[in-house]
RNA sequence: GGGCGAUUAGCUCAAUGGUAGAGCAUCUCGUUUACACCGAGAGGGUUGGGGGUUCGAGCCCCUCAUCGCCCA
């Protein structure tokens, strides 16, 4: 072996750079032709183009594809397509935002031209993360690469709007909406952040129109009073009693507003008596809406005043409301309570924590806003999914997701599907110059269906985001026509997705999925977790409290930043990251590359099958049968933690510290050798495929050099490792177990005795049975002859299950750190005596604890017993 | 306000109701032909507080506290 080749510290990046490029080459990202296997597909949740790499994305992206890998070696034909969305309000802020920088705007470009540079700037940068993907190790099939622009997806969009409004699955119509002013759009929840900000509450008497006394409402939003169509309160509050249905007159404006009776006051709240703005505050639209009130509009799109509404419907008090036209909400608020106060209907301001909702992408504060906007009826849709997720054909892990999804949908409203944005799938309904409405593919096809009516404009309104990522489990594989991926990969296997989501696109996926294709799109939603900092709080890109995971792939690798988030990730909710833990990852590749270097080092070719084997081969073995069983389980069940954490220990702790370490004398010798070099290589061949799915560079580099027989060209593309089930020896691990376990008591014992670590001692003398073990315990504790027996003159001892240990010691050394440990050892043991003790003396504990576990007590007091009897003994030997 | 999660060694996390473990960090020792990104040893815990169930509770139940998330 050439050490140009092998160097002793593993460099990660030179080894992650060649291997993707040869896994494309050999065409290992798509999916294997044999269509007899069963199929195992992914449709992984398609970035924004506007992305790049953060560390949620390090963690599911690499779950996704350690999950594909595993499968793949699992004899699945496995799919996982990769794709983009196109993200309409964030890619069009993000070109907005570059054409300001020029000095130009969307609006001076128009629309055509505008929609022309975002498609110039996706060409340009938009496919930043699917490098990045690539440099994670995402064995994702880019053959098959899906944008939610491209023709094929795009007009079946359109196709499905149509169709849902032909069924009626859509409509048009008025409702509060969270409408960002500064992007002059409606956005969805998601797109919204909550926060609690100090302001007022401000109390306002609103007098009856007879003269009979005032109503006092609360609010901490005086300024929307100018669109109050009347004042509620909830039918159980005493104080309004014989008043509901009684006039008020709103002040300042001049309008009459009735007092109504509804539930939604909280009579607890300050007066109990609310003003009722329907245009302007979702929970106020409801009321609006059960007492059928008009809706007066008093801000316009930039959250300005405006006497619109008035002019039009109440035109003798449209002056009153002029003298504010044209304010900033902010700047009416204040004009306003000035002239409450004038007018003496201002009670009082006091300070109020107020819950505002800020648009994620601007951080304009929303301004709830009836708008007429598009509709989708959610009723119908949801009950196959409720169906579906409590009958578990649909399950959630972790598992408790499920009943958060279930209350969701349970009470789930009709989704507002139009974004007042340029860039996306341009709503397909046209109008006539009378306002007539025609949905269909095409102007053309509209002006068929108009008629003799002229069609003049198209909706300029484009489709939620959502609206089309609902379909990306099915629309990427073909349909609506029955393509033969649909045929082999619908439905798909899993969804992973971030917790935030759930009910923005996994429930609209299922609900596509049920109503367009007539299956569900997914059986199993994997929720992960979130990825914070060291300290706990949230990665941040505005905060600047990022870490970018290209950066720790340039320096640690990309092997060692998958482990890093995949060794944290199991039912988790959080999970905190820390570069310390990828040095320790980075360290555990290192640990990985030498030992395999020293394995090369010690093999010449591929040793035959041994006949015989030592009782520590078959302990090793059986180790890895083990670990086998529990790496296995652990990815079925999509716990990577206990996964990382079995292939961790078995391979530091048993395979390195111990195996590699005793197995070097019969190494050595070329007579021996041939036995634990064909150990090693099944325990290194297993292992390194075992490991593939979690790191898959350096598990392929290190493939490459093991001397193995049946081997594949590429680890990616081998099977899973079958152990035959005779390798499984419990009765040796027991074993070794103790001859380890009195190994590590001798090391003690001559620590104590500060003997230097591999220093060699001449003799140590033992008693019980080690079952042919000794040369383990001598050249694992450095002790040139193991001898059975006592030795002569004053001597120290450990003991380890049944076997005792001892030193001579001669003449007048130091004994205080050995007698300090017997102590130490004497006062431990005594106190669990006592405890045992006791608990075997309770009449109860013995008559109804489990048989086995009274046996194991009962064993183990015994045990103590002797093992203080010794204790003392030596006590007395060293301290006479 | 309602719901969900978390609280275990200095840190990050494990532990089918049966003597609380690992990695890192700390301390001591060690250049040994795979690896100092290493090895050997050691110390370190009233499992957030308070109740309860049980022969037995980190784990089950109640309650309080703190932190985080979701929904309103």
């Amino acid at each position: 072996m050439e050490n140009i080749e092998f160097p002793p510290r593993y460099e990660a990046t030179s080894v992650e750079s060649k291997w993707y490029q040869a896994w494309d080459d050999a065409n290992l990202f798509s999916p294997s032709d044999d269509t007899t296997k069963p199929s195992y597909c992914i449709t992984i949740p398609p970035p924004n183009i506007t992305g790049s790499l953060h560390m949620g994305h390090a963690l599911c992206y690499p779950l996704q594809d350690v999950l594909g890998r595993f499968q793949r070696m699992q004899g699945k034909r496995v799919l996982i397509l990769p794709g983009q969305d196109h993200a309409g309000i964030a890619t069009q802020s993000v070109v907005e935002k570059q054409l300001r920088k020029e000095g130009s705007s969307g609006a001076e470009l128009g629309r055509e031209k505008f929609v022309e540079r975002v498609w110039q700037w996706r060409g340009e940068s938009g496919d930043t993360i699917l490098t990045q993907l690539k440099a994670l190790g995402c064995a994702f099939d880019w053959s098959r690469l899906r944008f939610t622009l491209d023709d094929h997806y795009a007009n079946t969009v359109l196709q499905v709007f149509i169709d849902w409004y032909n069924k009626g699955h859509i409509y048009r119509g008025k409702r509060v909406v969270n409408w960002d002013p500064k992007l002059k759009t409606s956005v969805s929840d998601i797109e919204t952040l909550r926060e609690t900000r100090k302001g007022h509450l401000y109390h306002i008497r609103y007098d009856f129109t007879d003269g009979t006394g005032s109503v006092v409402i609360a609010t901490t939003r005086p300024e929307t009073m100018l669109a109050d169509i009347a004042v509620a309160v909830h039918p159980s509050d005493k104080r309004y009693e014989g008043k509901i249905g009684k006039m008020l007159r709103l002040p300042l404006v001049g309008r009459e507003i009735p007092l109504v009776s509804d539930l939604y006051p909280d009579p607890e709240f300050g007066t109990g008596a609310v003003k009722i703005t329907p245009a302007h505050d979702p929970n106020d639209y409801e009321v609006g809406v059960r007492h059928n009130l008009a809706m007066p509009v008093v801000l316009d799109l930039s959250a300005r005043i405006s006497a619109e509404w008035n002019r039009e419907f109440e035109p003798e008090l449209a002056s009153s409301v002029e003298k504010y036209e044209g304010m900033d909400r902010y700047e009416a608020r204040k004009q306003i309570v000035k002239d409450l106060e004038e007018c003496g209907a201002l009670v009082e301001i006091v300070d109020h924590e107020i819950p505002i909702i800020l648009s994620d992408r601007s951080g304009e504060v929303i301004e709830p806003l009836l708008s007429e906007q598009w509709f989708a009826r959610q009723g119908e849709l949801a009950k196959p999914v409720i169906e579906a997720v409590q009958q578990d054909e649909i399950t959630f892990h972790p598992a408790r997701y499920k009943d958060i999804f279930l209350a969701w949908m349970e009470s789930i409203r009709d989704w507002n599907i139009s974004r007042q944005l340029w860039w996306g799938h341009r709503i397909p309904a046209y109008y006539t110059e009378e306002n007539e409405l025609f949905v269909a593919l095409t102007w053309e096809e509209a002006q068929k269906q108009a008629g003799s009516k002229k069609i003049v404009r198209q909706d300029t309104d484009v489709l939620d985001t959502w609206f089309s990522s609902g379909m990306w489990p099915f629309v990427t594989l073909g349909w609506p026509e029955q393509s033969e991926d649909m045929n082999s990969f619908y439905p798909t296997s899993i969804l992973i997705t971030d917790r935030n989501i759930i009910n923005l696109w996994v429930a609209r996926m299922l609900m596509m999925g049920y109503d367009l294709v007539g299956a569900k799109p997914f059986s199993q939603v994997i929720i992960y977790a979130t990825v914070l900092r060291e300290d706990g709080r949230r990665m941040s890109k505005s905060l600047g409290t990022g870490i970018d995971p290209m950066d720790v792939i340039n320096t640690l690798g990309a092997d060692a930043l998958r482990w890093t988030l995949l060794s944290q990730t199991g039912e988790n909710q959080d999970l905190r990251y820390s570069e310390k833990k990828t040095e320790e990852a980075r360290n555990f590749c290192n640990k990985i590359w030498n030992a395999t270097r020293f394995v090369l080092m010690n093999v010449d070719g591929i040793p035959a099958k041994p006949t015989e084997l030592e009782t520590v081969d078959k302990w090793l073995l059986s180790r890895l049968v083990h670990t086998e069983k529990e790496v296995k389980q652990a990815y079925e069940r999509f716990d990577l933690q206990a996964a990382c954490q079995a292939l961790y220990r078995f391979f530091w702790s048993e395979v390195c510290d111990w195996y590699i370490e005793i197995s070097k004398s019969r190494l050595y010798n070329d007579e021996q050798k041939a036995t634990p070099q064909w150990v090693l290589l099944t325990a290194f061949e297993a292992f390194i495929k075992m490991l593939h799915p979690i790191m898959p560079f350096i598990t392929e580099e290190l493939y490459k050099y093991l001397p193995i027989e049946g081997k594949r060209e590429f680890v990616m593309s081998a099977d899973w490792p079958v152990l035959p089930a005779d390798l499984n020896q419990p009765e040796a691990e027991q074993e070794i177990e103790s001859v380890f376990a009195a190994t590590r008591a001798l090391r003690a014992l001559r620590a104590e005795l500060d003997l230097k670590p591999m220093q060699q001692v001449a003799s140590v003398y033992f008693e019980g049975d080690l079952k042919g073990n000794e040369a383990i315990v001598s050249s694992q504790a450095w002790v040139q002859n193991l001898i059975h027996g006592k030795p002569n003159g004053r001597f120290v001892s450990a003991t380890s299950g049944g076997i005792d240990l001892h030193i001579g010691v001669e003449g007048l050394i130091d004994l205080a750190k050995v007698l300090e440990s017997i102590t130490r050892d004497l006062a431990k043991s005594t106190d669990e005596e006592a405890k045992l003790a006791a608990r075997l003396d309770n009449p109860q504990f013995v008559e109804r604890a489990k048989p086995e576990v009274i046996e194991r007590d009962r064993a183990t007091l015994a045990e103590l017993k002797a093992r203080i009897e010794k204790l003392e003994a030596r006590q007395a030997l060293l301290g006479a």
